[in-house]
DNA sequence: TTGTAGGCGTTATCAC
DNA sequence: GTGATAACGCCTACAA
């Protein structure tokens, strides 16, 4: 026997079960089931199970106009930062009847913009966005549209949106109170693109730093990425190396640049820790299985995911939500790559 | 002044024009704008753009039972194969005009099926599967509603599907080659969980090897796990050392695996590759700056998500397409975790 | 408690 | 070349 190949719908399951199809949708729907008798109930939902009755979230969707799917912009997917905060997502999501549309935007901001159309055009009741600037338009476009929005690991200077974020400062402040106990007091410092808030806080964190006279943060020592890449570090630290100052270790502003910073080392024939302490922020899976491991500062990156989630649903649920931000606590995870200096 | 909130239709842009919805619908799609005068054409489209018109997709895949959507099921996106994968399929998928919707099923047979039950609830006009086992119920259910389909990385038993995989017999072979000719005699495996096509395949294409004599594999030196794990890798490579047998060299049949290895060589204080050369296979990113570098095989993921989409596309416009397999060639990347044995 | 009717926004089909 | 109409599958006032 071949089955039928054709879907059925709820006129299907309203005739087989001689009723008419908005007793079925009331069936079917947890928030009406009441409005129904139990007897008629309990019928159509077994009629509609053996089936195989799928309510079609297409049709629902445009009567209703709410899709059940949220999406998700992250600049780059194979960052390792984002497969956990996407995992946390997607799960929470799951949990109460919604799926991400998921889109890498491969750091290209023409790329966010076209996605976020196209998203748009799928009627995604909601936005995680991975990729703020801190002046976005595209941000303040969503806004403006009156999407309801989560911002995640970046956020923006503009305006108050809700937003999942690091504490940043605490993350550069333990950093530096860590290679300061060790005994370092010329400490570099290699710093992200400016125009992210992450680039600038801890950038900001580390100019800022305040201990009791033990070290104090010098300009000259500090230097900016344009990305957080491998690349971007290596090319950095050369040149942050190149400038002939002394310095015992360098606070990379993540983990990428820390690996960069890897690379200009053995570039100029520099071992770490030996010559040169280097520490990172992230802590992406493997950094502990390094040479050296590396000395980095720990996220709670699904916990951001989960928390994005969640407050996402509930500015779903209730647009007049005023907006929140979610500082989550880092940690510093002490390894190889930090020891006392030379002499 | 206040933009409106509401969202401009299909109605609002012909009454503007003066003309009538269905005309609008032609000039704004590709296929049919050549059934209307350039005039009209030109004065719709310029009309929309200023009215800011987007058309929806959702009302639209009602009509047309298209949606444009294609659905990603993984595994367990935290694992690093993945999301360059991830990338090439959305990608590719994103130049045609199709969007990902992702799914992390956490390895969870479950969960998978609720997952495509969501998944086609929103009539995605595909889907891209990584969680194939060699006996999987799921790949069946979605073949016999015909749901377009393609799998990546892993395949089934039981029918023919189109696939983009991996050569895994190439991938063992240049493996054991490249430990033969360092000298190595006596080579352990520690194998995948049996239950998935690259688990059984690597394990088969191991057993089988045909040397010229120089190395014969030992079947008492092969080990399943239960998952592609570090712990399980740990754990059964700890098995491997505990049966007391001898041996110089352990492929093992991912880097997951193989990084559990590195864990139990340290829990019975010996050394890599000193005391035993290290094998992996995938190439995750990372793999070059392990303690010792790890020697792995390495597999075009990109490639292999791009073709997927590729191909998944076709299928869907023509659905008659007969099932194809692809088979990517992988390479072994030599480092530093294979060395000649001790004597 | 259940049925009726209308419409969500688009497009295929037919008519002009 | 363009307009009118119906239908995709579902939900929700409103009526009964």
């Amino acid at each position: 026997m071949v089955t039928s190949r054709k879907k059925v719908n709820i006129k299907d399951v309203a005739a087989k079960a001689g009723v008419h199809a908005s007793t079925v949708s009331r069936v079917l729907n947890p928030d009406t089931v009441s409005m129904v008798s139990n007897a008629v109930a309990e019928r159509v939902t077994s009629i509609a199970r053996e089936m195989g009755y799928k309510r079609s979230a297409i049709a629902s969707g445009l009567r209703t106009g709410r899709s059940y799917t949220i999406g998700v912009l992250i600049p780059d997917l194979t960052n390792p930062i984002f497969p956990p905060i996407v995992r946390g997502i997607e799960r929470s999501l799951d949990e109460e009847g919604y799926i991400a549309v998921l889109a890498d935007s491969d750091n290209s901001r023409k790329n966010e913009s076209a996605i976020l159309d196209s998203m748009n055009a799928r009627h995604v009741d909601g936005l995680i966005l991975a990729t703020a600037h801190r002046k976005d338009p595209l941000v303040d476009a969503c806004i403006e549209d009156q999407i309801p929005l989560v911002l995640v690991n970046r956020t923006i200077d503009t305006r108050a949106v809700t937003e999942v974020i690091n504490d940043d400062e605490k993350g550069i402040r333990l950093t530096i109170e860590h290679l300061v106990q060790q005994g370092h007091r010329k400490i570099a410092y290699l710093g992200g693109p400016p125009d992210t808030s992450t680039g600038r806080d801890r950038h900001r964190a580390f100019a800022q730093f305040k201990h009791s006279g033990q070290f104090e943060p010098d300009p000259d020592l500090m230097v900016s990425c344009n990305a957080f890449t491998e690349q971007e570090g290596h090319q950095g630290f050369l040149s942050l190396l190149d400038k002939g100052r002394k310095f015992s270790a360098v606070v990379a502003a993540n983990d990428l640049l820390a690996l960069g910073c890897f690379d200009a080392l053995k570039d100029r024939g520099l071992r770490c820790p030996r010559d040169m302490s280097v520490t990172g922020f992230n802590d992406m899976p493997f950094m502990d299985r390094l040479t050296p491991p590396l000395t980095t500062v720990h996220i709670p990156l699904d916990e951001m995911g989960v928390k994005a989630a969640k407050l996402l649903l509930t500015l779903i649920r209730n647009p007049a939500t005023k907006s929140v931000t979610v500082k989550l606590t880092p940690s510093l995870v002490t390894r190889g790559s930090t020891m006392a200096p030379a002499n």
